[in-house]
Formats: structure tokens, C-alpha cells, sequence
DNA sequence: TCTTCATATGTAAATATTAACATATGAACA
DNA sequence: TGTTCATATGTTAATATTTACATATGAAGA
């Protein structure tokens, strides 16, 4: 196994607006504009996301009369969240304090004290 | 379980850098000379990576005279990789056409045909 | 204690991603 | 078959991340 080549699945998960959609659809299929209400992002907005997650896997479209149905692939998606869930809830400061991912800088110290 | 609480961690893990050096650790300790070759990268980009790894909790440095051995948090990692290699073997060619995942740009047909 | 080696940190240009607004599409139903 | 509703797509400015180069740090061993 070359786990380079999850790049690109942790970048689709990498982004908090398709986070909250995958959140959303977890307790059941949604169309696009339940989504909308739901996570509180603009109908564009849901609908770029939603082309990601599509071309990824993460979600499949279903047709139903006039609207889109959108299922989650919850046998792809819910072991993945599920092993990151484990490595947030013990490292949920460390995670916070990390300036490289977007965080508020903060005092460094000797990086080999436990 | 609010999932958006863990997009710092696939932010972590959504560099191919940061995912070979981890893949690198996976066969054992490492100093971060050792990594350099490993990974062809600079000795200061690996040590900003290693920053970021460091910070988030997957990896951990450890002094040994001159040099300092970085382990992996195996624990929380190896779940995480594992199920996101678990997707990536099946959507392995739907994520790679993903033109907002920084991928070539491809032709889009309708959207709910399986 | 001075020097050097191994590693960390600072910084900014290059590049990628996000976010917001405008517009297009196309199936369903009148 | 024309209209409308639900959703998709195009585009770009704003923002974040990556990358590369320069420099600092600090423990170890001379």
C-alpha cells in the first residue's frame, strides 16, 4: 500500500462546508435544497460541493420527480470519519494549535518534552 | 458525533508530502535526515511537515545524541489510512477525474446515470 | 566553552482552494 | 411544447496552502 495515494480523499474531506453536508446526509438521503437549509449555505454553493463528493464517491444522485435525492456512500465514509473522530478526540488541542492548518500561532517549546 | 470537528485532520493528511513521510514511518523511526532521502524532499520542508505532523498528533520526535527520531503514531493512523485506502480502491478513477481536487479537467455527462 | 552537526524557524512568492455571484440546464408537469 | 422549478455550471476575487530559500537554534562532542 502507497498511502500517497489518499491524497485525494482526505483533500475531498479536507473542508468543513462538505463536512457538514457528509454530516447531514448521515441520518438520511436529502435533496439539494433540504441540504441547503440544513448545513445554511447558498444552493450554488451546496451544489459545487455536492460535484465534488459525486466525483469522489462520497454521495450518489437519485432523481425523484422534480428533485434530486442525494445518498451518502456510508459503507466508504463512515469508517474513514469514525478512525478520525478516535485521532480528534485525544488530540483535539494539538489539532487546534497547529498554524500550518489555519489556527492561531502559539508559543512553541522544546518539541521533544512529552 | 459533529464530523466537521475533524476536518483538521484530513487538512493534515491532505498533503502528499505530509502522507509520505508518514508512509515512510510506517517501516519504523526515522531521523529526519533519513526522511529527506526517503522522501526527496529539502531537510527544511520536511522539518515544516514534520511541524505540522507533529502539532496534529501523528507523529512524535524523540532525542537520540545529535539527531531526533520521529515515530508515527501508529494507533491513530494506520484506521484512518486503512479505511480511506479501502475508498480509494474502488473510486480510485472517479477521484482523479475530481477537477476540484486539483485534478484535469474532464467531461461531464449526466449526472444520475450510475 | 567552542564548534559543528542536525534540525527548526522565518518569510514571501507561487500556486491552489474557497466563496460569492451570475447564469445555464433540463426534466417534469401544465 | 412551453414554462417553471430544482439543480448544475461558469467565473473570478478573496483567501489559504505550498514551496523554496535564507537563517536561527541548541545539544553534543571536541
Amino acid at each position: 500500500m502507497n498511502s500517497s495515494d489518499n491524497v485525494l480523499v482526505f483533500k475531498a474531506l479536507a473542508n468543513s462546508v462538505r463536512l457538514k453536508i457528509i454530516d447531514t446526509l448521515l441520518d438520511g438521503p436529502k435533496n439539494v435544497e433540504s441540504i441547503c437549509i440544513k448545513v445554511g449555505e447558498t444552493q450554488s454553493r451546496v451544489s459545487h460541493e455536492l460535484f465534488c463528493l459525486r466525483n469522489c464517491g462520497f454521495v450518489k444522485p437519485n432523481r425523484n420527480g422534480k428533485r434530486i435525492i442525494y445518498e451518502l456512500n456510508k459503507a466508504s465514509v463512515m469508517p474513514i470519519l469514525n478512525a478520525a473522530e478516535k485521532h480528534t478526540s485525544v488530540f483535539c488541542k494539538e489539532l487546534k494549535s497547529c498554524n500550518i492548518l489555519s489556527e492561531i500561532k502559539e508559543n512553541t517549546q522544546s518539541i521533544y518534552n512529552k
